[in-house]
DNA sequence: CGAGGCCTTGACCGCGGTCAATGCCCGTGG
DNA sequence: CCACGGGCATTGACCGCGGTCAAGGCCTCG
């Protein structure tokens, strides 16, 4: 259950077995439905995610009903609306998983405390961070100035199993395009 | 000369003066011109840059020769191109002074030094990965879906002395507009 | 005083969005 | 097990936003 989140935490620290069994231990296993929404806008977000199977999306929807999608968490990897979670402000995004999925959760308040009291656990977090943050510099300089079909190349590129594994719609809220426009540059290839 | 870096730790962090000078002994001063250029891209990033004075522009030039521009250092703040500080790989983007201005100036050995050795620091440091992080997901969600006069409405909103400081070509690459439609939008307030 | 860069504005047109019709897939209930 | 329904993918027709290109004027700096 946990040889995901510790193999996470091998891979990017030294850390010994004991601290890495304290660290776990404040992670709780759920396990939710396609399309399950487990934060909804507006709401305050008092969880961090860790996705041991299936899919998590954060997405948000405007005045106007479209929905834009920033990021999909897949295995092994963290996600939650950090925004929220960091100042406890009502979420812009929303949180779901797009497939039947098995989560790891920690509570806000134990997150921090971890960060507070466990150097390997700061330093993991910083890392989480850091690569959050050029991943989000990445989005902004590849997406800006290029058309839809060097988007959809740009994604196929740097995330290949990508539009394999997320729908059509989905997938163009990602890219900001349509459904429409993208099907169309998928049948030229 | 430390004035407002001193402030921007301690409004940040609860740090006694000793620990103060001992950080801000890292940082020296360099005063840069209009439109000068501290890092090209494909340099290695060494620095990690505060604003004392002036503005810090980071942009990035595409194959076909178009600027994006990512983000606006102002007085007070820190910039860097930090995907090639951290990992040390060329950098995507370049780093330019916009404006006559004063900066100052850390190594990249310093910097993580100081992260590794003074937890008021680190701290600060993951203050700033956070809001980092945070801005680009708004520009992310402030840009995707919207036309180009929201685009011009929502930096008005977010940063109303953007558009009266920095150049309409600077403006406009910045917000993925072509200066011409930045130009017809203004007029038409 | 001349040159170069930027801003503004006009004319044109192509990319991609909207809307709608059709067909497929899949989950649900009879 | 099959029939039905809803959601999504695909595709066509249309058209409007905003990009490109070019001309003219202004400001700055050497």
């Amino acid at each position: 259950m946990y040889e995901k989140l510790e193999q996470y935490f091998k891979s990017r620290t030294i850390i010994d077995q004991p601290t890495l069994d304290h660290i776990v231990g404040h992670f709780t296993l759920i396990k939710t439905k396609r399309n399950e929404l487990l934060l909804k806008q507006g709401d305050i977000c008092k969880h961090y995610y860790f996705v041991n199977k299936g899919c998590l999306r954060l997405f948000t929807i405007n005045k106007e009903g479209v929905e834009t999608t920033r990021y999909f968490a897949f295995e092994g990897a963290f996600g939650t609306a950090l925004p929220s979670l960091i100042t406890q402000t009502p979420a812009f995004e929303f949180v779901q998983t797009i497939e039947k999925s098995e989560l790891l959760r920690i509570s806000r308040d134990s997150f921090f405390n971890l960060v507070d009291t466990v150097p390997q656990f700061a330093r993991v977090y910083r890392q989480i961070l850091e690569l959050g943050f050029i991943t989000a510099q990445k989005r902004i300089y590849g997406f800006q100035g290029f058309d839809a079909i060097e988007k959809v190349k740009w994604v196929m590129n740097y995330q290949p199993d990508f539009l394999l594994r997320v729908s059509n719609k989905m997938a163009a809220s990602y890219l900001g395009i349509t459904p429409s426009t993208l099907s169309r540059i998928k049948s030229k290839l």
